[in-house]
RNA sequence: GCGGGUGUAGCUCAAUGGUAGAGCGCUAGUCUUCCAAACUAGUUACGAGGGUUCGAUUCCCUUCACCCGCUCCA
């Protein structure tokens, strides 16, 4: 996953985003502090050129797409609603035999998987079926040497006479440490158990785990000047969010129909259990999230008589009025790698990743990770996730506000529909909610009240043209991005002049579209006024238009690479030809292409024509 | 948070218990001609703090950052 040689090229990209003033480590002068990034003039020009692109794509290039900015800070309960304060406050334990941090709450589930802890859940049920407890420092042995394989730190294993002394002498007057199986699995897991205090195994090796640490992933902090219990807030750890909250809010101004989205972009923060990976995972980071509501698949049933099949490739065209989520959710994977592509990264770069039915959350009906691959590894750059309702009713639920929407043609288009499909839409939509209460772990006869009592009430609303949006969610981290452009981009080029000398020259090959610096204007020498005034020229002919940098110093060639360097597609050279010096060249310049080097001659007058269609 | 590694000009790499050096880059200049040309001049460093020592970049401790693993999923 990560040889040497991908090192060694992160660490290139690393020195060459500081050298050319893409990233520099945050707070360098002080030292640094882990986990956060500062873009300096090329990153900042590169990063708003992304962001800008994803922004006009998804909003300004659509009717169906609103945006919003939403503060960082907002009201606590949104983040209980939304379920990062339980999620993202897990407490973490570190195993003092083989160093693993695993989460405490599933540090059980782990364990009860393995043969050896079987083996021990089998020993002390069959110790304890007598009282006092029937063991001997035989059966003890045995069981150490069966758990010895695959749980070698097991402290019955590792410190074998101890424990067993211990077990032992607390057998015989039926101790704490068979007075049940939970707490016998800790007291073979333990070494020392002084003041009786016992540790659980850890899953991979048995060793001891320390006590559970919470590892608070939200940035916590009080708004008002006096810090108290009352006045805890978080810093965002998703923009996502807000969108939800807001969304009664733009649907009543924005004059927008079901189905259409919200779009934002805006820094998310998260601590990081170990940032990694140079920007790939920062503690601030920056996200463009669009949530896109739609209507109920029985909605969509009942306005165009049917919901269109996934599976025959209407996804890749333009939405239609019968789209259920899972076209929908198709649709939005389709036109979120073709950004990528508008930007310089192909299909080839990416996987997709379906998650499998058991890694999904509880919230998702069908996530897409888009998955880059990055010098140290496939990782994920963006996910799309079809999170049916899930948002939306939560915050109904917390904030106590209504977040359905009236729909006036679906009221009507229900009044007129035919017995037997409202029948087929009801019995359908019962049996999946009923199925996924059984996977929650709820007894048949209580799923199937339950299903039935929740089927029938949204129905009822359903019928009055009332529902709860669904949601698919296209969220991508901007960071990510910038770093996979900058991979993507990074080339060495080898070349060996006259004297045999090999030199290696670092080319960033940038799409035009997303170069910070989009054209190079060069006089050719600068002792001549003359070519530098006309350069000048040149450069602010150009300037409203895009980004220009004017360079006059050192030899040509050496302005050139440069440009390489910076990912500066184009270059403007003037010459003494440009001054007239070949009459018929009078006011021509020399257009340079970045990745192959190619020159050509053209009018002055041409160059914006020409290059304009190319960076927009 | 734990374990392993790294830390000397912007970059690549030297040397040393007593004055830190080179190449490249960068800045300025010379040059009528297109891919880091040549020449001249200039520029810049021992990650931070403490200790041992007459004296520490070098030895010791602490800390910070980065890289690699354990977790994380934008």
């Amino acid at each position: 996953m990560s040889d040497p040689k991908s090192t060694e090229l992160m660490e290139k990209i690393v020195s060459l985003s500081k050298r050319r003033g893409f990233i520099y480590p945050s707070s360098e002068v002080y030292g640094g502090i882990n986990g956060f990034w500062d873009y300096g003039p090329l990153g900042a020009e590169l990063k708003r050129n992304v962001k800008d692109l994803w922004w006009r794509s998804m909003v300004h290039y659509r009717d169906d797409v609103v945006g919003l900015e939403a503060t960082i800070i907002m009201h606590p309960l949104i983040w209980k609603a939304s379920g990062h304060l339980d999620t993202f406050s897990d407490p973490m334990s570190t195993c003092r035999q083989c160093k693993k941090l695993v989460r405490s709450d599933q540090a059980r589930e782990m364990v009860e998987d393995a043969d050896w802890f079987q083996e021990l859940q089998r020993f002390y049920q069959q110790a304890t079926q007598s009282s006092p407890v029937a063991v001997s420092a035989e059966s003890l042995e045995k069981l150490a040497q069966a758990t010895r394989k695959h749980a070698p730190s097991l402290a019955l294993v590792r410190a074998r006479e101890a424990v067993t002394a211990r077990l032992l002498a607390s057998a015989a007057n039926n101790g704490p440490d068979w007075a049940d199986e939970n707490q016998f699995i800790r007291s073979v897991s333990t070494e020392n158990a002084a003041a009786g205090l016992t540790h659980f195994p850890c899953p991979h090796c048995g060793g001891e785990l320390t006590e559970p640490r919470p590892f608070n992933l939200m940035f916590k902090t009080h708004y008002g000047p006096v810090e108290s219990d009352d006045n805890v807030c978080y810093l965002r750890p998703e923009t996502a969010q807000a969108i939800f909250v807001q969304f009664k809010n733009v649907f009543e101004t924005s004059r927008q129909k079901l189905p259409f989205g919200i779009a934002q972009v805006g820094k998310a923060f998260r601590n990081e259990v170990t940032p990694r990976n140079f920007t790939f995972r920062s503690r601030e980071f920056e996200q463009m999230e669009l949530e896109f509501f739609i209507k109920p698949d029985e909605a969509v049933a009942a306005l165009a008589g049917g919901v269109a099949s996934a599976s025959d490739g209407a996804w890749q065209g333009t939405p239609q009025p019968d789209w259920g989520w899972e076209v929908w959710h198709k649709y939005w994977v389709e036109q979120r790698v073709r950004f990528y592509e508008s930007i310089g990264l192909a299909r080839e770069d990416f996987v997709e990743y379906w998650q499998k039915p058991d890694e999904l959350a509880h919230y998702a009906r069908a996530t897409v990770d888009i998955l880059f691959r990055f010098p140290f590894g496939v990782q994920e750059l963006e996910g799309i996730a079809a999170r049916g309702d899930f948002d939306l009713t939560q915050h109904q639920k917390f904030s106590g506000k209504s977040t359905e929407v009236f729909d006036e043609e679906l009221r009507s288009a229900w009044a007129i529909l035919d017995e037997p499909t409202r029948t087929a839409l009801r019995a359908r939509h019962e049996s999946s909610l009923k199925e996924s209460l059984l996977k929650k772990g709820i007894a048949g006869d209580e799923a199937t009240a339950q299903a039935a009592a929740a089927s029938q009430a949204y129905f009822e609303k359903l019928a009055k043209g009332h529902y709860v949006p669904h949601v698919i969610e296209p969220s991508a981290g901007v960071d990510r991005l910038i770093l996979a452009l900058l991979c993507k981009a990074y080339r060495e080029v080898v070349s060996t002049d006259e004297k045999g000398k090999t030199e290696t020259r670092v080319v960033l090959q940038f799409h035009p579209r997303i170069a910070p610096i989009k054209v190079g204007v060069f006089p050719l020498l600068k002792n001549k006024p003359e070519l530098v005034a006309k350069a000048l020229a040149v450069r602010d002919l150009l300037r409203p238009h895009m980004t220009v940098f004017y360079d006059e110093s050192g030899a040509i060639g050496r302005r050139y690479a440069r440009q390489d360097e910076a990912g500066t597609p184009f270059g403007v050279t003037i010459d003494f030809d440009t001054l007239g010096e070949k009459p018929e060249l009078a006011d021509t310049v020399t257009l340079r292409h970045r990745d192959d080097g190619r020159q050509e001659r053209l009018p002055i007058a041409e160059l914006l024509p020409r290059l304009l269609p190319l960076i927009r």
